[in-house]
This record gives structure tokens, C-alpha cells and sequence, in this order.
DNA sequence: CCTGGGGCAGCCG
DNA sequence: ACGGCTGCCCCAG
């Protein structure tokens, strides 16, 4: 039985699992899924104040334009994980973002 | 490149 | 329950 969490941040989190290894997503398509397009923040902040950290794979999450953004334990960590999984990241960046870039639509 | 503003959830007092 | 502060953001200038 699937467990459905009605709190933003526990939605943020599912989708999270969702991800596939190798792709990303970004706040904003979470926040879409949502309903929230402007709730990328609050994304942010999900992912962030994160009590399921090893569960949940903030590090695929990066900026609209593939920019990593942030990493609570340290963007170093975040692309360290990133081309552990197979994506490439450069100067900060997701390498073929659009191409690696996972919808919830 | 940097600055300011907007909008939203989580955390703490 | 309430108010203020913060933040892994986004957008425009």
C-alpha cells in the first residue's frame, strides 16, 4: 500500500523517489506538479529541512537552467553524487540538461 | 555580473 | 494558533 502524504514537503519527497538514476529534475517542475508553480522555494525548503536525507535524492534536483543551486551537505557533494549516477556536470552545470531532465507531467 | 522583488512552506519563539 | 525569519528559487531590469 502506497503511502500518500498530503503535506507539501511529504509530496516534494515522493516525487523525489520518482526520479530515475541518471536524470534530474528542477524545483520548478516539482513545484508544477504540485500545483504550485511558484512554491519552487518551498521546494527548496522541503528538500532542505529534509528528514529523510539518504531516502530521498535531493541531489537530483537542480535550477531551472541546470544550475546545481544549493546542497545542504555542500554543492561539492551534490555533483559528486550526480556523476556517480552518470550525469555530467560542468562549471556548475548539468551537462544536456534538457536531455537528462525528468517531467512528473 | 549584481540587485531587487515576488511568493510559499518550514522552523522557532 | 500567530508572527517573523530563512531558503537547494525564479524573473526582470
Amino acid at each position: 500500500m502506497k503511502f500518500v502524504a498530503k503535506n507539501f514537503k511529504g509530496r516534494v519527497l515522493e516525487l523525489l523517489e520518482k526520479i530515475p538514476r541518471g536524470k534530474v529534475t528542477t524545483y520548478k517542475e516539482i513545484a508544477g506538479a504540485l500545483k504550485n508553480p511558484n512554491a519552487s522555494r518551498a521546494v527548496g525548503n522541503a528538500c532542505n529541512r529534509n528528514p529523510n536525507s539518504p531516502k530521498v535524492p535531493c541531489h537530483r534536483v537542480v535550477g531551472f537552467d541546470g544550475s546545481i543551486g544549493g546542497y545542504a551537505s555542500g554543492v561539492r557533494a551534490k555533483i559528486k553524487l550526480l556523476e556517480q549516477e552518470g550525469v555530467e556536470v560542468k562549471s556548475g552545470k548539468i551537462v544536456d540538461f534538457e536531455e537528462k531532465l525528468f517531467s512528473f507531467n
